[in-house]
DNA sequence: TTGCGGGATTTGTCAGACAAGCTGACAAAT
DNA sequence: ATTTGTCAGCTTGTCTGACAAATCCCGCAA
């Protein structure tokens, strides 16, 4: 007999994963930046100046300003010194850790996943192959299994947007969209708990859901579009509802 | 197994912008990430068997994987070694140098600046306040003096663009627009252009513009999506026709 | 004023050392 | 036989000192 223990979800057990002096320095240095105590073109302190400061060493200074230059926040020319970029922060995109956002930055977060899903649902209606429809039915079955018999669908419907996002055969949207999906899983999970299943909220997202399937399979682009707009726009009025649902 | 990486050779330097050993090994060990060459989950060679294999010091390994890891490619536990992330390269969005990407990649970003351009001027129409349509107005009185005059409109044009996303009221939208278009300051100088003066695309850009303008001005959103979607498509065939015309 | 050293400054790289934390194996205890 | 305690070896994190390469600044001379 196996332990009664489920292990453990490796997802939950790494919480207070702040590692190492330089992560802390970059994000000191990160926030001066952003707070405009250093403006564009402004030199930062050499490396000695902030090995005193912060009293590091200079491998944890110069690994603070390698993480900074990676990240688009201040270049470094070597006798010169390191400079504030001149568009700091425009070398990636990036988006605080999920559980960082307040709600109104979720929210911002949240419609601009929407724009990207709705222009992605247009395009997959214009280009989907066959293959990519069987992919989309595929998944959509289970979800539909999934319903009927009271299982999880999560994963499923991880897959049907993630089919959506192939059948619009441009990797970049894709990688987008997965990028910015990350910050909501916790929704995803939400449509599936069984407070939804109990008020309807699972079925109404699986009508949705078929919705767009269908205008994707008719190869309607605007239809596919307004489908995509009213999930999301359901999705996030879902979430709102769970995450004031505590407050009485 | 034989060694699928071949040795480092500073004296072999390909890409002279790529400054620094540590930017080189860190592109590498990224390139075979990306090849599939390290699984995710599997363990990186530790620090000492990078020094021997790229004759490289310590520190230059070490601010490798560092760059790697503020890029979500690889995490690290002290004490266990540096494990190949599980979603590799999605805690950021980041594009390769604007220089770097061929003709199917820049059309695959051009579409997706598309989709965030219509999405984008959809909630301008809805949002846009007093102040937001002065500033449009504003930006777009100086491209039609730069039409009348010959000037060079293009900064003027920027505004315009920027215009748009401040009133769409949404800063992690306007922020993902303005590190789109940065990839083609190229393609808004060449509307500037003699070429496109003679030919008429600068005043087509420029009625383009508009009809953005008038839509977002009568919080009609949907004309105001159809407006960008079109002014994108047009400079998108503006690009290409440019970028075609060295060859006859 | 302009051009040109040349020393001082600063980042890039190298080398060695110790501390902190993990892994696996072995011995001891239940 | 299973669990627990211990330990040795390995790996990453940090510290220290040094030298090379690139840049900056200031004084000097034409």
């Amino acid at each position: 007999m196996p332990s009664p223990i489920p292990p453990l979800d490796p997802t939950l057990t790494e919480l207070p994963r702040a590692t190492g002096l330089s992560a802390m320095l970059a994000g000191r240095l990160a926030a001066s930046i952003r707070a405009g105590e250093f403006q564009p073109g402004d030199r930062l302190p050499t490396e000695k100046q902030l090995v005193e400061r912060y009293a590091v060493s200079r491998a944890v200074v110069r690994e603070a300003i390698a993480r900074l230059k990676t990240d688009g926040f201040v270049e470094t020319r070597q006798g010169a010194g390191a400079f504030v970029a001149l568009k700091p922060g425009l070398a990636n995109f990036r988006i605080a850790e999920p559980g960082l956002l307040d709600a109104a930055d979720l929210a911002h977060v949240f419609e601009l996943r929407g724009v990207v899903e709705v222009g992605m649902a247009e395009l997959a209606a214009e280009r989907r192959s066959a293959a990519d429809l069987a992919a989309l039915n595929a998944a959509f079955a289970r979800m539909e299994q999934a319903l009927q018999s009271d299982e999880n669908g999560a994963a499923a419907d991880d897959s049907f947007h993630a089919a959506v996002a192939t059948a619009a055969h441009n990797p970049y949207l894709a990688q987008f969209a997965a990028f910015l999906a990350q910050h909501f899983s916790a929704t995803r999970a939400l449509t599936w708990q069984p407070a939804a299943r109990r008020s309807g909220g699972t079925a109404a997202a699986q009508a949705e859901h078929r919705a767009l399937l269908d205008a994707i399979t008719r190869g309607d682009a605007q239809a596919a579009g307004a489908a995509a707009r009213r999930h999301i726009a359901q999705a996030a009025g879902r979430y709102r509802a769970a995450d004031c649902k505590p407050k009485g």
